[in-house]
RNA sequence: GCCCCCAUCGUCUAGAGGCCCAGGACACCGCCCUUUCAAGGCGGCGGCACGGGUUCGAAUCCCGUUGGGGGCACCA
C-alpha cells in the first residue's frame, strides 16, 4: 500500500454515463498505478432524485466494464452524523448562519472567513478564484450540500488523490475554502477536460445513447468502450492506441500523458475500436459473448468466425446469420446467373452429394477443388463463385466461399444449388 | 452579466525553442488484394485561430484578441 486513496463518486440520479465512466476509468488506473485504493461513494443527498435502482444499476456497469474498487459503496444518505459534526464545528467557529428562502425554507449557510485565493490543479497549475459567495452547508432537509458532503468525506476518508471532470473545477474553490476552514490538508486535484457532445456542448443524456447501458445492450465490448475512453484526455508514452484489456491499459498507464483540454466524442471513432476487439477476440471467447444467439447446430464456431469479420457490434450478429443461412428465393436473382451457371450447379450439386464438411479449412479445400475445376473448364472464378453465392444465400456478397458451404453443411448447400439451377433452367 | 478553464487536420491526439514547410489514429477519397462486401496493405485530402512581443530561431515562452467550454442552485 502506498497510502494513496481515490474515489469515484457517482450521484445514483440516472445511469452510468460515458463522462462518468471515463472519470471512474481514470480514478481506477489512478489507485492502480500507486498500488492505493479506490473508494467507491455513492452521492446521494438529492432525496428527490436519488433512486436505488440507478445505484444498483451504475454499480453493476462499473463490474461490467471491470472497474472494480476497493472500498464502499458508502452512502452519504447513511454519514448524517459525520457532516452534522462538521457543521457544528463550522458553527462553534461562527462561521456559519440560519437563512430562509422565498419558499419559506431554513438552510445553514457558510461565511468564508476568505472569499478568494487559488488551489493548485496537477493538470493546471495554480487556479485562482476570487468572490465566492456564502453558500449552503446544511439544506432545508438536514441534508449536507454537495460541497459540503464531499468535503466532509474526503477528509473523513482520508483521500489523497480527487480525479474529477472539470465541470467541478470553480466547485473546488469553494471546497478548497473549506478545507482550510476544517483545518484539513487538500488532497491533489486533476481536473479532467470534460467531454463534449457532437453539437460541441458538455456531453448528457439529450445526446442519445450516452448511457453505459445503451452501449452494453447494443452490443459493445467493454474493452472497446475503456480503449476508446482512456484516449479522451490522456496518450500512451509510446503513442500505442490498442489496448486488448482493461490490464493491458494499467500497465502502460502514466499519469504524465494526462491532459487538460475538452473533447468530442466521436461515435464513428468508438465503433471502430469495437470492430477491432470484436475482430481480435478468439473464436470461443466471441460465441460466448453473443449468447444466447442461435447458431447452426455443431457448426457454431465456424459461423461465429464467418460473421466475426463484418461485425462492427455484436447486435449485428443475427443480422449477418440470417444472411447466410436464411431462406433463398431463386426467383430474385435467377436473371442475374449466367449460362455457363447451369454446367456449374450441376458439377457442384454432384461433388456435394454424400459429403460433408467438418470444419472451415476442410470447406476450403472443396472451394479449391472447384475452382481447380473451373479452370479446367476455361470457367472464370467470377462465374464459379458468383452464381453459387446468389444460390446459397441469394446476396451479392457476404463472406468467404468456405464459410457458406461450411455453415450450411453440403446437404443444405446441394439443396440451394439443385433449386437454383432448376429455376434457371426454367427462366 | 460575473468567475474559471481550454485552444495543432472535421474528430481523438504527438509535439515540453531548432529533429516540424508539423507525426499517428478515426472519418473521407483512390489504388492493391479479393467472386463480392468487410478486413488488411499502400497512397491522398486535411491543421499549428488571430495579432503583438521574447529569441539568432516559436506550434512550442509571454501578453492581448477571438473562439469554444464549464460554473455562478437548498443538483450533484
Amino acid at each position: 500500500m502506498s497510502g494513496v486513496r481515490v474515489r469515484f463518486a457517482p450521484s445514483p440520479t440516472g445511469l452510468l454515463h460515458l463522462g462518468a465512466a471515463r472519470t471512474a476509468l481514470f480514478d481506477y488506473l489512478f489507485a492502480r498505478h500507486y498500488c492505493g485504493d479506490l473508494i467507491l461513494r455513492i452521492e446521494d443527498t438529492d432525496l428527490e432524485r436519488s433512486r436505488p435502482e440507478f445505484e444498483m444499476a451504475q454499480v453493476d456497469d462499473l463490474e461490467w466494464l471491470g472497474l472494480s474498487y476497493d472500498e464502499g459503496p458508502y452512502r452519504q444518505s447513511e454519514r448524517g452524523e459525520i457532516y452534522g459534526e462538521a457543521a457544528r464545528r463550522l458553527a462553534e467557529a461562527g462561521l456559519t448562519y440560519e437563512s430562509t428562502d422565498e419558499p419559506g425554507r431554513k438552510a445553514v449557510y457558510f461565511r468564508p472567513p476568505e472569499r478568494s485565493g487559488s488551489f493548485r490543479d496537477e493538470l493546471r497549475g495554480e487556479v485562482t478564484f476570487g468572490r465566492i459567495e456564502d453558500f449552503v452547508i446544511l439544506k432545508s432537509d438536514g441534508t449536507p450540500s454537495y460541497n459540503f458532503a464531499v468535503v466532509v468525506d474526503d477528509v473523513e476518508m482520508r483521500i489523497t488523490h480527487v480525479i474529477r471532470g472539470e465541470e467541478h473545477l470553480s466547485n473546488t474553490a469553494r471546497q478548497s475554502l473549506l478545507y482550510r476552514t476544517l483545518g484539513a490538508t487538500e488532497p491533489r486535484f486533476i481536473h479532467l477536460g470534460v467531454i463534449l457532445g457532437p453539437d460541441g456542448k458538455k456531453l448528457s443524456k439529450r445526446h442519445g445513447a450516452a448511457s453505459i447501458a445503451e452501449y452494453r445492450s447494443e452490443g459493445y465490448l467493454p474493452e472497446a468502450l475503456l480503449n476508446y475512453l482512456v484516449l479522451l484526455g490522456w496518450n500512451h508514452p509510446e503513442g500505442k492506441e490498442e489496448f486488448a484489456s482493461l490490464d493491458e491499459i494499467s500497465r502502460d498507464w502514466d499519469p504524465s500523458r494526462l491532459g487538460a483540454s475538452p473533447a468530442t466524442f466521436d461515435p464513428d471513432r468508438l465503433l471502430f475500436f469495437n470492430a477491432r476487439h470484436i475482430r481480435r477476440l478468439p473464436v470461443e471467447e466471441l460465441r460466448l459473448r453473443l449468447e444466447p444467439l442461435q447458431l447452426p447446430q455443431g457448426r457454431e464456431l465456424v459461423a461465429v468466425e464467418a460473421i466475426r469479420e463484418e461485425m462492427r457490434v455484436l447486435s449485428e450478429a443475427p443480422r449477418l446469420l440470417r444472411e447466410i443461412t436464411g431462406s433463398v428465393d431463386p426467383s430474385i436473382f435467377v436473371e442475374e446467373l449466367p449460362d455457363s451457371s447451369v454446367g456449374v450447379f450441376t458439377y457442384v450439386a454432384g461433388e456435394l452429394e454424400g459429403r460433408e464438411f467438418i470444419d472451415a479449412d476442410e470447406a476450403r479445400s472443396f472451394v479449391a477443388a472447384l475452382r481447380a475445376w473451373a479452370k479446367e473448364r476455361g470457367i472464370k472464378t467470377r462465374d464459379l463463385l458468383h452464381p453459387l453465392r446468389l444460390a446459397l444465400t441469394g446476396k451479392n456478397r457476404g463472406p468467404e466461399m468456405a464459410y457458406i458451404f461450411a455453415i450450411l453443411g453440403a446437404d443444405v448447400a446441394r439443396e440451394r444449388i439443385v433449386r437454383a439451377r432448376e429455376a434457371r433452367l426454367r427462366a
